[in-house]
DNA sequence: CGGAGCTTTGACCGGCGTCAATGAGAGTGG
DNA sequence: CCACTCTCATTGACGCCGGTCAAAGCTCCG
């Protein structure tokens, strides 16, 4: 399997609703995001995709792009091979059961969003959305305490988190006041890890990518 | 592999959100649905598995059960052997590579509902379900012309599209009143399928579950 | 006949959207 | 070094959609 890259720069599409299918991905470096426009111009944004994410994988079973993916930040990917996946599939069933696993994980977290928007208020909404880039972060081995860079715009965390941009600024700033984060230019820092969590409604999954279910194969 | 099925009444939890993961499970009759409650009490559906859906699928990657699955309607289930699932990856990749391409529409129906939830107005909400539901009635071959019957309270569909009980009546009042629907008891009936779809924001996907980019083996 | 569960309706209110203006940087060219 | 522009953040005024609370109907069932 030849490996080869691809960049993209921010802003830039990487696969338009409706259109051709494009390859699958892996990110290695950068952000990616999968978004929906509406009709009436308004977007919602449905998965964030960080580095070591898996993308494109629904081209498995659609024949046109159910959504748009567009870089958030500059970013780089690494193109798969779909006959070398679907080989894969064959020759190594064990990895193969773990993609199915991350999968599961992948569909939990799409749950977890659902009921964030459907039925927490703008404060809780923004602060599940933190706490799960800030979860990424750190299992990207990115340090937080300290503050990190979010390269997100207000108006994409409307985008995100269903909220229009100007409610996004003051609910940021309401979070602020009361001391759970605070703000200088793109940087976060979240003081109240604790209570930003129960805002969000967040609750702590462990997934256990050992598939023990999986006979030893070979 | 032995095959046992298993009955579930109205209202029963098959699985509780926390607690073990019990069995992965195909639907053979009735519907279920998986749910979250919040804290305040509020409660958020985030699908709805109806017969021959393949559920609890995330126990694969999972210790501890991430949602509620309970009975929305009285139900049988076929249990499914974990280890059967697992040598089933190893003995016919073909069918494993199926059932993840099936994965990913699950996940795609998954973001529709996001958007709907994060975008739409209540009348959006309502009229995206009501398709979701009658397109999966259709698909499972059921007429659907001359009405049928909604196995779902107002408070139930209130939880699965992030509204009150009360708004939802509201709500379905007007799609009636504006004569999109038709409603007598629990039947339901839809009336002009195109203005619905139009204002659910539903758009046509086509599922292609050929897995052409799968090698043949054997 | 009575109760349980669900639906329906009204009155009221608050959270979030909308519209519009201003501020704050960052980059660009003169 | 200074206009100029473009993007993004911020703030205020105001209105509406959907939540809340409460009270009645309706249907089924024991």
């Amino acid at each position: 399997m030849t490996i080869s890259h691809r960049q993209f720069r921010r802003g830039t599409v990487v696969r338009a609703e409706h259109g051709p299918l494009g390859d699958i991905m892996v990110v290695t470096d950068g952000w990616l995001f999968s978004s929906a426009l509406l009709e009436d111009g308004r977007r919602q944004i449905m998965r964030l995709h960080f580095r070591g994410d898996l993308v494109g994988l629904d081209g498995l079973a659609y024949d046109r792009a159910p959504d748009t993916i567009s870089a958030l930040t500059d970013a780089q990917v690494c193109l798969i091979d779909r006959v070398a996946l679907g080989r894969m599939f064959i020759d190594h069933p064990r990895l193969c059961a773990f993609l199915f696993a991350i999968q599961q994980i992948d569909r939990v977290v799409l749950a977890e969003r659902l009921i964030s928007l459907g039925r927490s208020s703008a404060k809780g909404r923004v602060a599940a959305l933190l706490m799960w880039i800030a979860n990424r972060m750190q299992f990207a081995n990115i340090a937080i305490d300290g503050g990190f860079v979010l390269p997100v715009t207000q108006e994409e965390i409307g985008d995100l988190s269903g909220l229009t941009a100007v409610h996004v600024n003051r609910t940021m700033r309401a979070l602020a006041d009361q001391g759970l984060i605070a703000r200088s230019g793109t940087t976060l820092r979240i003081l109240d890890m604790e209570r930003l969590a129960h805002l969000a409604n967040y609750s702590e999954r462990r997934p256990v990518l050992d598939p023990v279910w999986l006979p030893l194969a070979d």
